[in-house]
DNA sequence: GACACCCATCGATGAACATCGATGGGTTAT
DNA sequence: ATAACCCATCGATGTTCATCGATGGGTGTC
């Protein structure tokens, strides 16, 4: 116990520094990450990017086994967030993966879907 | 107003097939996705990405402006999630990013932070 | 030993969210 | 016109989450 060379500084934000990270980009990123963090969503935009065809409201309710109204309003908030496109054909309203996705985003659900 | 060829089915789920995703890959990836769904934890993980050094928690407290228990509730939920991992030094405990981090997490990171 | 300090945990509070039932607009078939 | 059907919106409810203050365990310093 003779010798120590840790740091035993004793005040606050004195023992290294921190780089803050630019508040727009946690922010927007961190709304992103919201919409994404849903099983049900996540399950719809993997469908969506693996089906690359429109996917109607109906199919999600009979294959996720949600009422009508929950995936409509899970489908509301991947619109909110920019994610998919809705398409009105005939009866039905079909969704679609957003065309004009920010690379960046679609480099992400890339990663994340496979 | 004499020819319409739209389809015209008034089945739930009968317009097209939807490919169910595995259940696990999505509840996996949501709770990936709920841990980093805040801007405080975006920041930290950015911040521990970039430095490649441990940074105490007294740093973040310092400079996102919150109150320690905040941090550290923060920080146990990163450490939940297993992204970071923690270290003893003197007094204080440093943080960093989690060495065996599973490579497509890391691909995500990657995307999502620059 | 006595004190100062860092950090994790607990309890409480207020906000945000997921889910559902019910309602209403819009469209097609009879 | 009437009925049937798809879909979005609204209200309500139970749950989860973010934040803080207070407490307590460790660990150095005097």
């Amino acid at each position: 116990m003779a010798v120590k060379a840790l740091p035993v500084l004793r005040e606050r934000g004195a023992c290294c520094d921190l780089p803050l990270v630019k508040q727009s980009w946690a922010n927007e990123t961190s709304d992103l990450m919201k919409s994404l963090a849903d099983p049900t969503r996540l399950t719809m935009v993997a469908s969506l990017w693996k089906s690359k065809e429109p996917i109607c409201i109906c199919d999600f309710t009979a294959g996720l086994g949600l009422s009508q109204p929950t995936i409509s309003h899970h489908m509301a908030k991947l619109k909110a967030a920019g994610l998919v496109d809705s398409e009105k054909r005939g009866i039905w309203t079909y969704y679609s993966l957003r065309h004009k996705l920010a690379p960046s985003t679609r480099r992400i659900l890339a990663q994340l879907i496979h």
